[in-house]
DNA sequence: GCGACAG
DNA sequence: ATCTTGTCGC
């Protein structure tokens, strides 16, 4: 069965449209670092015809992991750019719903405002979910990158911020964008406090949703 | 028209 | 994303 349906004009233009209502609810509010405690990644990995959403909860004060979740089943929709959350954000969500302990703080492997529409998956998992989000991708999408100040770049999509390209020192810079309710300007201070370096909570949820993946059966 | 294109 | 071994470097 292919998946070349999807590709539908009609179909393509009216995720369009629920891309542009999602991206008005979106709110950039700012967010206190005094509420960030339980830090969420969020990945979803594939194999064999099987997908995996792995949820894990990073507890940042005592530095260490709380809880986790996953969630499997059968791939429902393609990779295509731009629409990558109908792909996984379905997936996401279930792996979030089953956890117990809470969350202040969302970071999603994608883009969040840093997209065509201002709708990546980030921000749809953030106003479906409504809590702070923050969209965490290994590479751009669109956008043009300012100048670095120190281990920072804007991101520029028409002239406005909508995010920021992080350097670490030693590793590979990764992309960070609002998904709902973190103000872009509060980005900086966020990665300040949390670690500048890929989020631990990523690669996590990386490993997790990859070996999960791997070994177990879909029921 | 041609290329680019999160995971 | 995934298919995949060894290998360069700290």
């Amino acid at each position: 069965m292919s998946y070349k349906i999807f590709y539908d004009k009609a179909t393509l233009n009216f995720l369009i449209k629920i891309q542009e209502i999602i991206a008005k609810c979106v709110k950039l509010t700012p967010l206190s670092l005094k509420n960030i405690e339980n830090i969420c990644g969020l990945d979803v990995a594939y194999s064999d015809g099987k997908a995996c959403a792995a949820s894990v909860i990073w507890n940042n004060c005592k530095k260490e992991i709380l809880e986790v979740s996953t969630y499997i089943t059968q791939p429902s929709f393609p990779y295509i750019p731009g629409f990558l959350f109908m792909r996984e954000a379905p997936l996401m969500i279930e792996s979030l719903n089953k956890l117990k302990n809470t969350q202040d703080l969302l970071l999603v492997d994608g883009h969040g405002l840093a997209h065509p529409r201002k709708a990546g998956l980030a921000v749809f998992i953030g106003v479906l979910m409504d809590k702070p989000t923050l969209g965490v991708a290994k590479s751009l999408l669109i956008g043009k990158i300012g100048e670095y100040n120190g281990n920072f770049a804007p991101i520029v999509i028409n002239g406005l911020k909508v995010g920021y390209v992080v350097k670490p020192n030693r590793s590979k810079p990764y992309y960070v964008s609002p998904g709902h309710k973190v103000a872009v300007g509060d980005i900086l201070k966020i990665l300040k406090y949390i670690g500048i370096e890929y989020p631990i909570v990523l690669k996590e949820a990386h490993k997790i949703s990859k070996k999960c993946v791997r070994k177990i059966e879909i029921d």
